[in-house]
RNA sequence: AGGCCAGUAGCUCAAUUGGCAGAGCGUCGGUCUCCAAAACCGAAGGUUGGGGGUUCGAGACCCUCCUGGCCUG
């Protein structure tokens, strides 16, 4: 696990040439197919070499969802374990991680239909009056979110108008969790936010030079996109997106491209901060992939020894 | 060299006839149960370019210096 620019991909390489593995992507942006410069994914050459799960599994007009990813990758997880191999978690979707360690209460997915319905809602009376008319079905869950929290809003109606229960009462129910593993969590942050900064801008401008402006152009042009879609959402291709519509010009790209990517930073060192059982390396050390490479060789000796 | 305009938070800019210096963005911290690279919440941050003056009170008015831009030579 890491935050965007920590290295995750040279890591994980080394690793898996090493042990063997296989690389499960834990990662909400490279399961889209021909976004690949944006998302930083690996090069095809690695893609060729090392094997690696749950990249590139849907088109860009598509979406997924939490309790998807759970479920995929522990489908793949099974089919790598049965080939003798070891799945190398590698991502910096936190809540995919924990919604694969410690499972999801089970609820209803989501329903485009009801979304629009509760769009509208809002459209018309605004956020603050669904929240109200969240409070009066689901007192507690309205309690626990802000006024203007749309989409946790949204959520829990929409769960609320297909069950008949209230979130609240369904997140009581005890959960399920399947996941016959041991986990090694390892985390890679920088000791220093600054020069993590410092590796975003640089990494932009490579992309930017890589040709990110003709991929999301391309998007644009091949698929029926629109930039409400997730996959439109993402940093980098939100920011281009309104380049190319002549919102911004392209030194404010690269501002606001950056400042995005470093913003995401920021949300994933929150979250590993807030998980349990995690050991950091320093991501900006030279050789952090020799210190996590003995790291898991070791952990994995005990573990033989112990089975 | 002379004339004009500007200088306020990291950045872009507000601030009634002189009356408690604010906003957006960024930064930092946090929340997170089927959109999560999403969505949302909170906090910090100022000798108003420097110095002097007028005034009960100056970001604003006066003097002076500094910096940047434009015009003239």
């Amino acid at each position: 696990m890491g935050p965007t620019a920590s290295g995750k991909t040279a890591v994980s390489t080394a690793i898996a040439g090493k042990l063997p593995c296989e690389i499960v992507s834990v990662d909400s942006a490279q399961i889209y197919r021909q976004m690949n410069i944006g998302t930083a994914k690996p090069q095809p050459e690695l893609l060729a070499r090392v094997p690696h799960h749950l990249i590139d599994i849907i088109e860009p007009h598509e979406s997924y969802s939490a309790a998807r990813f759970r479920d995929d990758a522990l489908t793949v997880m099974r089919e790598i374990s049965e080939r003798g191999n070891i799945p190398l978690l590698v991502g910096g979707t936190m809540l995919y991680f924990q919604a694969l360690l410690e499972g999801l209460n089970e609820l209803p997915e989501a329903d485009p239909t009801i979304r629009l319905v509760i769009d509208s809602m809002a459209e018309q009376s605004g956020w603050p009056s669904v929240h109200r008319e969240l409070a009066r079905v689901d007192p507690e869950t309205a309690e626990r979110l802000e006024p203007n929290d749309a989409q946790r809003i949204q959520r829990a109606l929409e769960i609320y108008y297909i069950t008949e229960k209230p979130m609240s009462e369904l997140l009581r129910k005890p959960k399920y969790v399947y996941f016959p593993y041991s986990a090694l969590k390892i985390a890679l942050v920088p000791g220093n936010r600054e020069r993590l900064h410092d590796r975003i801008a640089r990494r932009f401008e490579d992309m930017l030079e890589l040709g990110l402006i003709g991929e999301v152009r391309h998007l644009r042009d091949d698929y029926g996109l629109d930039a409400a879609m997730p996959s439109m959402r993402c940093v980098g291709y939100r920011q281009v997106w309104q380049y190319l519509d002549g919102e911004t010009g392209l030194a404010a790209l690269r501002e606001k491209g950056v400042a995005a990517t470093r913003q995401l930073a920021k949300r994933q060192l929150t979250w590993l901060r807030s998980m349990a059982e995690v050991t950091e390396f320093d991501c900006l050390d030279e050789d952090v992939a020799e210190q996590v490479l003995a790291y898991v060789e070791h952990w994995l000796t005990g573990f033989s020894m112990v089975a």
